[in-house]
DNA sequence: CTCACTATTTTGAACACTCAAATTGGAATA
DNA sequence: TATTCCAATTTGAGTGTTCAAAATAGTGAG
């Protein structure tokens, strides 16, 4: 059985690798897990030895088809549990991350499978993140972030990229929840700002934060990328 | 803050002093947490060393005041996890004795909160044990061991002293449930074994069986102690 | 009073994880 | 080529929990 240690450093490799790392370095990863770079380089070494991650000595690591196993398991429990909360214990979205943090190492898998019954077997969390499936089969979506705009355009907002609770509190406050059209008036490159229209509301947005919200753009034909369920959100 | 070893050791003691053992011998300690004597040792002079034990050398261990508040609080984790299992996502009373076993150490103080609003502030688990409220106080009754029936009467099943899922679902087959009325019809003391009808069914227990069926005996005037609420079984 | 028995304690070691601090490797720079 | 610098690695140590096995204390029997 996997520690409570191991499933947390292999979910922080897969969404490293997810962020667009094909091999993610240990200092990288040091600061993710919090831990000082020696306990990377002991740890990486023990997660081979188990078959779960491959490495390149000073390059850094990758998981396995094992590990990317894992991983997705993991990531099926918090994200289920995530929306759970939401649903079932009318937590608000912003507040459900860490305790999902703990939870998914101590959810047994029938009690996981209970909860994905009761929800209808959710495609998204709360936060327009994907959830595997048990098999670890997780839905593919071509999404853009926001700050990769360049000129004006419809779309819907399918995920955000940060689980920080101030962020997604202002990201409700302004309407920037999964499933909200809309609009984007303009793009400024030079000043890195975006301004965009979201329900009766026009704001500005600078390009970190710009980048944190992913959308699904409007097709003029309308393509099934304009379907997106996230679940239910506040 | 309390590691789960520590929680567990505490919740342990708790119960062995529950069962009547005013100074817990390190022996039974040892066999209850399924470890070797000599890590009980170790582990009960951390535990001093905390203050959340006191012990006589050779002789067992006592919770402090300390120790005691701490194995309410994780009990009423246990028995609000336990009850929220069974009534919301449809789990039997016989299989979430486990499951709360981990969950009790994963749980937020702010989502054991909910779910103690969401179930109405429960009295008792599914098995009819109390369940502290945020303040550690319990509720007490007088409840009598069936066991200890020395004639026939009438009275109301209120809890059952086996967390053992086999048990436990001989039980439910009986109807042996709290809230359950049953009628002892005859005690064999010297065969060991007690007589006796629930619902519409007769049965024979053993003495050893019967010990773990606790009965709120029914006054003829009808005392308080008839009121019996364990929550929703099955 | 001594023996035997059982419960407890001590000792030394292990495992999983972590840190601080010294060292090394490799790449870029001067 | 020699120097500098940063990322990665090694080393030695500590924490919390556990075990196996040897030593000891107390209790009751003879």
């Amino acid at each position: 059985m996997a520690t409570r240690t191991v499933e947390d450093y292999i979910k922080r490799i897969y969404l490293e690798q997810q962020a667009g790392l094909e091999l993610v370095p240990f200092g990288r990863l040091a600061s993710a897990m919090d831990v000082v770079p020696g306990t990377v380089t002991t740890m990486v070494k023990a997660l081979a030895d188990s078959g779960l991650v491959g490495y390149e000595p000073r390059q850094g690591v990758r998981l396995t088809p094992a590990g990317e196993m894992l991983a997705l398991h993991v990531l099926r429990r918090h994200r289920l549990i995530e929306l759970f909360l939401v649903r079932v214990l009318r937590f608000d979205w912003s507040e459900v991350h860490d305790e999902a943090e703990e939870l998914e190492h101590a959810v047994s898998e029938r009690l996981i499978e209970r909860i994905d019954e009761l929800l209808g077997r959710p495609g998204y969390d709360p936060h327009g993140d994907p959830i595997p499936d048990a098999t670890g089969r997780v839905a593919q979506r071509n999404l853009e972030s926001l700050s990769s705009a360049r000129s004006s355009g419809r779309g819907t907002i399918a995920r955000i990229a940060d689980q920080d609770p101030e962020f997604l509190r202002y990201a409700t406050d302004r309407g920037l929840i999964p499933g909200a059209v809309l609009t984007v008036e303009s793009v400024d490159p030079i000043g890195e700002s975006i301004r965009l229209v979201v329900g009766d509301r026009s704001l500005t947005l600078g390009r970190t934060a710009a980048a944190k919200i992913l959308v699904a753009w409007a097709s003029p034909l309308g393509s099934d990328l304009d379907r997106v369920d996230a679940g239910t959100n506040g």
